[in-house]
DNA sequence: GATGAATGAGGGTTCATTCAT
DNA sequence: TATGAATGAACCCTCATTCAT
């Protein structure tokens, strides 16, 4: 149908600008070259965002988007955890970890935090107007339940949340070299064990 | 004498640079602005540095010595805790969150992150060629003699002193929403207190 | 009918066209701000008028077309000069006044002198192919009836067409700062009696 | 010496400035061709004058200069008009009808006209503050003492100027097509012949 | 016939870098 | 060594024009 090409050559448009800013940069990245890669000529960028940093604001959100809901759906697991409580945290943290170590990941907070100072609104993408990280709060809403069933010993559930988050996530950053090299599954593995490890020596 | 003068000049000039980069980004910024930062002529900045590229590396070098010694000092500053290791390991962790959220070092991190892929030897200035955080890696030999001592259940030390970090820094990203705001000094030691209070639960 | 609805849109595009013309200048106007302006699509204005360049032709044509006719009636009015020939000219001048001063007017001499060298057949809808205004041609012509009749003192009744017209637009141009500002009327009839008069005191 | 260099070249540019907006118009002209014609680089009109819309103003500001400077000289002859009065004002006519038809003239008022509104300011270049031009001031005055001394009955020496200035110029507009084509010495001579024919018979 | 969408070509402007002094 | 001036290479963005419906 007629607009049916449209809304491909705009999600195309996204995707080739994602890639390429996440490739050099926002500052390098040129608009033929996004144009390129989406295979459309360099005026239809522009008929779509009108200009390079909406491209990139449109882009950003829409990878936001999609990350903040994987991390969510891993946060939600703890929902039903079952009988083995660690087993249960070591899987959502496997699954952050995933998700955290995923090179679009990397690269998006690698934009965000390159650029939030032309682009402020991109922190709403991932942080409450309460200044904490969406994923962040989910998981201490999951927190906050286990306590209540007595499962966990947390008196301020985001505390633990921001705290599990840390264990999962800082490791990675030199183990990565900065999100540079592929972690091989063990060593992902090991780093959530190790999280889920001190997080139940203090909260349980 | 004529030798002092050239090397303030040489010191203005990467004083200069790492401000505007810190300011506007790698890309962003030119060395015009640069030049003019630093009172000199645009040439003059090309006698020293010879290329952008350079001027960046050197005024990332030298920002990244200032703040790893920094960091380094805090860190020693467990050599000798007291009797009071709660007292010591707080000390210590608020002084690295002071390091950790000055603007420099924030915006030296922002620019680590966003120019890796151009400029990977930077990566060597905060990172031993093992693939751990040369801060991490002091604190984790202060941690081994603690445990050493029998004040800390430390097994792998290593690990110990990521988590540590871990736990001090990763709150602050969101708090400090990515470095573009400042934390009042009361939240920035309640952080601190938090991470020594779930790393000692955890490891003692 | 349907046809009439093409006549109209026709119309309203070239009335659009004129318009924006006259704003923006020939190259600086967008085809798509005269579609903007004819509530037309921009094709539309392709499938009418081919291009840009015929767009303008036709558009300056139409609007030289009414000028010119509107300039015509006033020169025919000294076809039946009354008693007071001195009244008669006056009239005459007072309205070939009104039409130079009309901001249309203004704009499309402003648009024929910029783009007379892009298009030169522009320079017929307003001058004969002996190189004379058609205006002043017929103004021409009324002089010699009025010398023939006795009434003016006319040898070469084009040079005296000319000379008229002359001392009626030359000063206008600096009076309204060239077509940028309106003169009020007690002004543009002041222009009108001293141009007769020294017409009067030259030729009767 | 080490200015020079630049001066020539600034020089240059304007001069080249001149010459393609007189050929192009303003907005068809680009900088390209400007830089080509003054053989230098691009950047370096820049360097020079910041933006195309600087570049036009002090190129039509310094033509400006150069013409009404060469009109008042002409002027000016009437200073001392000897015994023939007719011939004076001939004498200055043909030389401000010379004037008028060069072709950097009619370039000149052929590109204010197009562009005023975006420079309303270049129209300080020939037009006095009161809305008259400069050339007619001086004429003006140079009509006033020759009103003075008793060889001519005027009595508004402005509008004597002015009058003067229509009869001269206006008819030229015709003539050259509006200043497509070059006039013969005999017809520019015949045109000044009428005006000052004209005058006299008015006001003398 | 009218339109939404797409494109090729081109122009203004910036900037890292180099001369020449 | 320090600098004023110059430049080649890009890049953002616009616009006349054409498809496809």
């Amino acid at each position: 149908m007629a607009t049916r090409g449209r809304i491909d050559k705009r999600q195309a448009i996204l995707d080739a600008a994602f890639t390429v800013f996440a490739r050099q940069g926002y500052a390098q990245a040129c608009v033929a070259e996004v144009a390129a890669e989406a295979r459309v000529a360099k005026p239809t960028v522009y008929n779509h965002f009108s200009e390079k940093a909406n491209l990139f604001r449109e882009a950003m959100m829409a990878e936001a988007a999609k990350a903040v809901a994987e991390n969510l759906e891993a946060v939600d697991r703890l929902r039903d955890a079952g009988e083995d409580l660690r087993a249960a945290l070591e899987q959502v943290g496997r699954r952050l970890i995933e998700c955290y170590t995923d090179p679009r990941s990397w690269a998006f907070r690698r934009l965000l935090q390159a650029e939030l100072a032309r682009f402020p609104e991109l922190l709403d993408t991932i942080q409450t107007r309460a200044g904490t990280n969406v994923v962040t709060d989910a998981l201490a809403d999951r927190l906050a339940r286990l306590a209540l069933d007595g499962r966990l010993k947390i008196t301020d559930p985001t505390r633990a949340a921001e705290q599990f988050g840390a264990l999962l996530t800082a490791p990675l950053e030199a183990r990565t070299r900065m999100g540079t090299r592929d972690l091989p599954e063990n060593e992902r593995n090991a780093v959530a064990a190790a999280a889920v490890d001190t997080f139940l020596l203090a909260y349980s």
